[in-house]
DNA sequence: CTAAATATATTCGTCTTGCATATATGCTCG
DNA sequence: CGAGCATATATGCAAGACGAATATATTTAG
């Protein structure tokens, strides 16, 4: 946007004055949610897309969303497009980012408040959705954008801005991971400190030290053990823990 | 939110091939933007506050802000209600988060996307608001509210949510200043490294040890010393330092 | 019983950080 | 002019965090 004729700029308190009172005379926005719901699958990151069948964008690939109800609070319709169209819940639900460039959908204004949702992969079975696996081509949180890939590991041609959500989640939850308990939301109740470092590992993009990451987090005392141990193992079962703090 | 009737959910797909070719069916929130300028001042986090003349929440302290143009990117909007309200440019402006609770406004629904400007001290002159010392009544980056703080130390009675949203911006900008070189733009083109020492200090709300402080910065590679000295102390002057980094 | 695979534990060197101490430098004031 | 002061700047030391390597333990497969 131009300068705006700052020259034409009279006494602004009257008019945001009026504004206050009569919001109605400024043509609004559409204001939508999706969700970014990110789940570990054999070591790698996966999420949920879904395939256009209509223009615009027909035949690239789109987060689950959709527009935020009059009267409904952003997370709520967050949780209701996760139900709708992906047909599960997630575990942790939080704001992401809001991306609002005017053009980024073709037909109107549309607002779109992000959301990251983690979900275990086992709570995956039968929703809408496609899980696809993330391609991720940077290091660190500073976040680039970042793709769906198909069965052969090909780019997915993203909808609208969906590229640039995504890697914004990315980047954001490699960013919460230090310093925040959130993996545990990819795992089930229990889980093995083997299977904690690969949730670690698929998030981050790179290997950690395996005795380091053992040390941290039983001291960090957000470990529970057990007492029992995996079953079904052709090797030394490792102990089960359960994590000690609200996610 | 309970089960919410899964047997009485029919053929999704429909609906929402519907809502994507004619969303002027829904009723629209106004999306507004506020902005929390946050600059430092005698080693204490200042903000800028609007006294609101008129109901609703009349007499209560407000973040300039207002609402986004519908052809107007969110950040824009931002600069542009931080030049008209705050009569000032930001040296970094970023999106914070989007408030957008039903109710948060009693007149209207109305979802506002926060943004967080950091200024130098030194450039708010002449602005518009009131600059107010800010209270931040917990430690680290989990933010509960903030409050602004009268002449004398008392808090001011904040209008809508924006204790809320001074308080997340005083925690997201605590959380970057660790791997983000956010306290540049709180400075001049020089500065010492006691300056950069006490904004640090004030966002942080704890000292720091000094020793650590120069050799950490010194080795980050984000310094350019000047050779230049500062002038006009009753002790030694301490070298001038240029950042070498973009904000 | 032995091999394979992984879990778990320990040791060591390096790096970072907080703390204490020492030295340097410009100003003020007698 | 010189002593004292306030701060800048530099250095040494101990505690802790971390990566890497190694050693031991425990289960299954055969």
């Amino acid at each position: 946007m131009p300068p705006a004729s700052p020259a034409a700029a009279p006494p602004q308190t009257e008019a945001d004055f009026l504004r206050t009172y009569d919001p109605g005379e400024f043509e609004r926005p559409s204001v939508a949610t999706d969700v970014v719901v990110l789940t570990v699958v054999d070591g790698a990151l996966h999420t949920v897309l879904i395939e256009r069948s209509e223009h615009p964008h027909r035949g690239r690939w789109m987060l689950p969303g959709g527009f935020v109800g009059i009267t409904e609070d952003l997370e709520a319709a967050a949780a209701r497009h996760l139900r709708d169209k992906g047909g599960l819940e997630g575990q942790l639900l939080e704001q992401l980012y809001t991306f609002g460039r005017p053009g980024r959908d073709p037909r109107m204004r549309i607002i779109t408040v992000a959301h990251l949702a983690l979900v275990p992969a086992a709570r995956l079975a039968g929703h809408r959705g496609t899980l696809c696996r993330v391609e991720v081509p940077w290091e660190g949180e500073e976040g680039e954008a970042a793709w769906g890939l198909d069965a052969e590991g090909r780019r997915l041609p993203m909808a609208f801005d969906h590229a640039d959500i995504l890697g914004m989640a990315v980047g954001r939850v490699r960013g919460r991971l230090t310093y925040s308990p959130i993996a545990y939301a990819l795992l089930g109740e229990v889980f093995t400190l083997r299977e904690l470092q690969e949730v670690h590992e698929a998030i981050l993009g790179h290997r950690l030290n395996k005795p380091s990451f053992r040390r941290r987090l039983l001291a960090s005392g957000e470990l529970i053990p057990t007492g029992q141990r995996e079953t079904d193992t052709a090797h030394r079962p490792a102990e089960l823990y359960r994590c000690a703090v609200d996610l």
